[in-house]
DNA sequence: ATTATACATCAAAATATTTTGATGTATCAA
DNA sequence: TTGATACATCAAAATATTTTGATGTATAAT
C-alpha cells in the first residue's frame, strides 16, 4: 500500500489508521518493539490462533507497517520505521496547525 | 472515553485509533482544522447526509477528540488537541524505541 | 400557538471486519 | 520419501460498523 512512502496523501491515512484500530494488531506490534517476531512467537505470546495472526499480520504487511525476512521455515516480522513516521508527520500535522480561533461572526 | 486525558493505557489506544480509520471521519477533522463548525456546515462542505455526520460526529466526541459548544440552535464542534497530543505521544514512543534489532540466536 | 431549523437518536438494512477451522505450500529432519 | 513444522490462504460464520430514513427534542422566528 505504502509504495510512494514520502507523500502520503489525506485520503490514505484512514487505511493507514485502519492498522490500529484493533487492540490484537496493538499488540502484535507491541511485540515487535522489541524486534523481530515470527508468527510463532506471536501465538506464544498472545495465545492467539495463528490464522488470526496471519490474517493481522497481513493486514499490518498491506499497510506497509512490517516488512518480513523468511529464514528457512520461520518467516520474521519487524516494524517499518518509515510508516510510523509518516502517521506521525501527519498527526503533527494536526496539532501544529489546528487553530483554536471561534467564529467571530456570522 | 478520555477521562483521565494525560495517561492513556496502551488497550485504549485502539479504541482511540478507530476514529482516524474512517476517511469521513477524518474528512470531518480536516474541516475542524479550519476551526469551529457545525453540522450544517459539515453538510454543506461534505454532502453527507445529517444523521450521518451526527453519527460520525459522536463516534469522535466519545473518543475524546473533539469539544461542542452550544448557541442557539447551533452546536460548534472543534478539535480537541490534548487528545492529539496523546495520539502523537503514542506514535513517538514507537518511533522512538523501536529497536531493529535482530535476533542472534535461538 | 405554529412552524421551521439544527441537531440527536433510533431501529433496520447494508456493508465491512474478524474469527474459525480446514486445506495448501514450502522447508526441514529422519 | 515420509512426516512434522511454520505459515498462508480460503470460505463460512460470527461480529461489528456504517448508512438510511424516520422520529424526537430544543430553539427560535412568525
Amino acid at each position: 500500500m505504502l509504495k510512494n512512502i514520502s507523500k502520503v496523501k489525506k485520503e490514505d491515512i484512514s487505511k493507514l489508521m485502519v492498522s490500529f484500530s484493533d487492540p490484537f494488531r496493538l499488540e502484535i506490534i507491541d511485540l515487535m518493539m522489541e524486534g523481530e517476531v515470527c508468527v510463532c512467537d506471536i501465538m506464544k505470546l498472545t495465545k492467539l490462533s495463528q490464522s488470526r495472526i496471519s490474517y493481522h499480520i497481513k493486514i499490518l504487511k498491506e499497510a506497509g507497517f512490517i516488512s518480513d525476512r523468511q529464514e528457512g521455515r520461520w518467516v520474521y516480522y519487524s516494524l517499518k520505521k518509515e510508516a510510523l513516521f509518516l502517521i506521525k508527520e501527519w498527526i503533527t500535522s494536526l496539532t501544529d496547525y489546528s487553530s483554536n480561533k471561534k467564529r467571530c461572526c456570522e
